[in-house]
DNA sequence: TACTATATAGTAATCATTCTTATTTGTCAA
DNA sequence: TTGACAAATAAGAATGATTACTATATAGTA
């Protein structure tokens, strides 16, 4: 069964806290609130800007800190690459990429199957797809055996 | 037929020059040269250091100004996400990315054939693999309107 | 309630990126 | 080949996101 995403979130904060000896703040029950009822993909700035509706003495660093702090607890995650260094692709021919998430190595793939694989009719309806890439996240095979 | 590395990118280099009244400087040269031999994403830092070697004069803006212009030209592309401030990703059941990239906005959608593709052999052998998402570079809805 | 480790606010530092300006340099036409 | 000029460059400053620091406050617990 699919648990709602209130339960999710709130069920997870507290376990996760208590695992982990973590005190429940006010600012990060407030961050948590936010974060359940989001529905896109918010920056920092933009959680920041929500909380402070309810706490308006909450500091950005606190939010940002909380953030990263759920994001390691697994209790959200970061939308991939975003928040890195500009990497530039001089290999123009259709590819695809495993990330390294330890070293943050890109490596490039070719797959008919991939590039085969159909639009589905939501994302279609989302506007024109220009391009298509599968994104593989793991741990390279230099990082696994250090 | 598929044209050579090296074939692509001086051709590409001149012609696109060419088209848009640009200047071929020994600056633009070198760092094309480098894109030519790079095998991996290299960061607009990592770029400037290897362009140095050949003119230890040059500039990181110009460095970075030439990426970008490369990037506009369409001789290299920008590796999708990184540059940008992180974003949080409330949403922790599987799911797939569309990302606008004129408004940068992104969507989630769901796709079991998405979910059951394989991940190829050659893939598997650069390591572990955790996660697999695939993400929709487009223009959306909203923006293609405007 | 009092104690203590943890968390917070406020601010400063760092790093990537972008902008500004004075100078230099390709390109093209005479 | 030379001169004119638009375009490009170097150097450094400004901006914006992120991270680090520190004194104060607080959640959790005995």
């Amino acid at each position: 069964m699919r648990l709602e995403k209130s339960q999710d979130f709130t069920q997870l904060f507290s376990q996760k806290c208590a695992e982990h000896g973590l005190k429940i703040t006010p600012q990060r029950s407030a961050v948590c609130a936010e974060l359940m009822k989001a529905k896109d993909h918010p920056t920092a700035d933009a959680v920041y800007k929500r909380v402070r509706e309810k706490l308006p003495n909450i500091s950005f660093d606190t939010v940002y800190r909380t953030l990263l702090l759920f994001t390691e607890l697994g209790i959200i995650s970061l939308v991939e690459g975003y928040g890195e260094q500009k990497r530039f692709e001089p290999n123009l021919h259709q590819h695809h990429h495993f990330r390294c998430v330890k070293c943050r190595k890109i490596f490039d793939f070719e797959s008919d199957t991939y590039d085969q694989i159909a639009v589905p009719k939501e994302a279609r309806n989302y506007g024109t797809v220009i391009h298509k890439r599968v994104v593989l996240e793991g741990v390279c095979a230099r990082c696994r055996r250090t």
